[in-house]
DNA sequence: GTGAAAGCGCTAACAC
DNA sequence: GTGTTAGCGCTTTCAC
């Protein structure tokens, strides 16, 4: 009620009472705060001290209402089930906290039709841009935020237009080195558990499989590629085809770690033991992979980098600076562990040696 | 611009625009939208369908800044690094998903100081309500919510005050059980990895680790009690001054999986294996305690059902329907798989294998 | 440089 | 039952 500012009052103090204070009309007040140039230093600092001594804390959607940004950014991801996505949003979530933003996150749920109505809302309303993880189906609806120029960047999905700033993994190098790798080991029946082929990721890897294989002068075999779908569940029934076919392959390559996740069941169902009987390589080097028995030998995505990445490109593009290249592309490495060796049939080395190995 | 309506536009509909299709005042959309009860069915179904027809989506700042329900609510977490905290953000998602309510992130990056000022901000913002997941030090502003009235609650943190609104796991029963397992298989010196000394979840499950070892008449060693930190690294370390003890013990009940993680590591350092030559037991049951090698026996926190829990307590609490009970405690129990068995000395070992257990 | 005033889209009290 | 009106806290012309 009186002039009397207690710092600890959580009650809103507004741009009102600030004004007040420092003897100024509350546009001037507004002036300060959003860091207009042409406002007298004096006037500045009584202002901005007055804030500060007041508590002052700007009311997000009034701001946003009055066509201000909100420093709000929203995120729509499919699921928070995922070690892989996990990762990205960490990335995410530190870059936003250095700019001083703060996170709407939005789950889809893997609910397909529910995307555009989510984007729809999020558009509607106090975001000042949009980061997409993996979306599904996102052609329809990211035409849309194009003609209306509300920023937003794409995380790992490409292909689906030419213009939506994406940044993404080299995932056909990533699947390249990974295959090359358990060529040179001397594995020639190479099995492959694909993702989700929607998503241009599952696809460059399997392209970049077969790649491999051609480059070394291995015949490709269908039999030996089958369908995941980027999860556990899917990873452990095509490896359990893979693993009943006549003749079945020394390496399994998985298409993320998730799936080799469900390759380790199948093997293990099967009495085999890793990398003894079987070789296997994942994708996107995630948590759970240094954790698995043996320690999984992958390719690591820079996840929280791709995460940071984006977040700036968002920011940038939310001030009107649109980046020099719409489409980021950051490098993949693999990553040697212990679920790796040479078939056992061109190895010389006995059982017991091998099996020290993993101890590291 | 006309009364075309494009329901593809992702451009703004307004209530008023629904108003002038529909023939009534924008204070009647109003009342349809709110679900007012006193409207005439026929012109609330002429409203509804109108809404609908131009895709009408509600601006949520407006409404929150005349004083209506955002459907947001706050979450501030410590960090996203942590499978544990990934758990219950996929309950409190979900559920908020069903009552249809959008999620606000804050990290606090486990910078003790930027609670307050999140806190702050937070309430002076958007969101209808707050969960705070393992708040640090949230005595003095949790005071100011609730003489606020703010509706907040609490998750996995007790015995700060005695007014707010919490939703906690038995830790106390479920370290009891843990530890009473181990004493069954058989094992007397028992090594424990504490958590957080200021976290109520870490003193309970020490607490119980006494009282067990109390109850069976097994004298306390505070020698075989080491400090962790609820991480990877800090079990680890406990680990090893646990290992290098001059009568180690025969097991290890880590205060959480991540610390059990830790202990994996060092035990494998020391050329043991577990749980041949020494078990463990975590606390948690996150995503990795099955995926470990061997799978991790672990006390199962609901951890997902906390999340929905706790999100039905303050969505209830936002409609002025305050819980029965502040304190709501859910089971724990324990999840038995491959890390323990009965200690080496009751069955047959060799010496080899007890004195190389001394290194390093 | 700074003040006045018009909304942003909505809720809620108050009329009729 | 429904329309009218006054803000919520702020940004942004437009004056002076």
């Amino acid at each position: 009620m009186s002039s009397q500012p207690d710092p600890n009052d959580i009650r809103n103090v507004t741009i009102m009472d600030v004004a007040r204070e420092s003897g100024v009309s509350y546009s001037t007040v507004s002036r300060v705060l959003n860091g207009y140039e042409f406002v007298k230093d004096s006037t500045r600092q009584r202002v901005l001290e007055t804030a500060e001594r007041l508590g002052y804390v700007a009311n997000l959607q009034a701001r946003s209402l009055a066509g201000g940004r909100s420093r709000i950014i929203g995120l729509l991801v499919p699921g928070l089930d995922n070690a892989y996505i996990g990762e990205v949003v960490r990335g995410i979530d530190e870059e936003l906290a250095r700019a001083n933003y703060d996170l709407m996150l939005y789950t889809t749920h893997r609910h397909r039709g529910k995307e555009p109505v989510y984007v729809k809302t999020i558009v509607n309303g106090i975001v000042d841009g949009l980061l997409l993880i993996v979306p599904l189906d996102p052609v329809a609806y990211l035409k849309n935020l194009r003609e209306r120029q509300f920023p937003y960047v794409v995380i790992d999905h490409q292909g689906f237009d030419d213009f939506s700033p994406t940044v993404v993994a080299t995932n056909w190098q990533g699947a390249y080195d990974a295959t090359s790798y358990l060529i040179q080991l001397g594995h020639r029946r190479i099995g492959f558990v694909a993702g989700t082929p929607e998503l241009s990721s599952a696809t460059e890897r399997l392209n970049a499989y077969q790649a491999a294989l051609y480059t070394h002068e291995i015949s490709f075999d269908a039999a030996l590629v089958q369908n995941g779908d980027f999860q556990q569940e899917g990873g452990y029934l095509a490896a359990k085809i893979l693993l009943n076919l006549d003749v079945p392959p020394t390496a399994i390559f998985a298409s993320n770690d998730s799936s080799a996740l469900g390759v380790y069941d199948a093997v293990h169902e099967f009495g085999l033991r890793i990398p003894h009987d079987i070789s296997v390589v994942g994708f996107d080097d995630t948590l759970q992979a240094a954790v698995m028995y043996p320690p999984l030998t992958t390719v690591r995505q820079p996840l929280m980098d791709m995460g940071r990445t984006a977040t700036r490109m968002l920011l940038n593009l939310i001030k009107g600076q649109p980046p020099p290249n719409h489409r980021i592309v950051l490098p993949t490495n693999l990553v040697l562990r212990g679920s790796c060796q040479a078939p056992a049939t061109t190895s010389v080395q006995s059982t017991a040696q091998l099996s020290e190995r993993r101890m590291k």
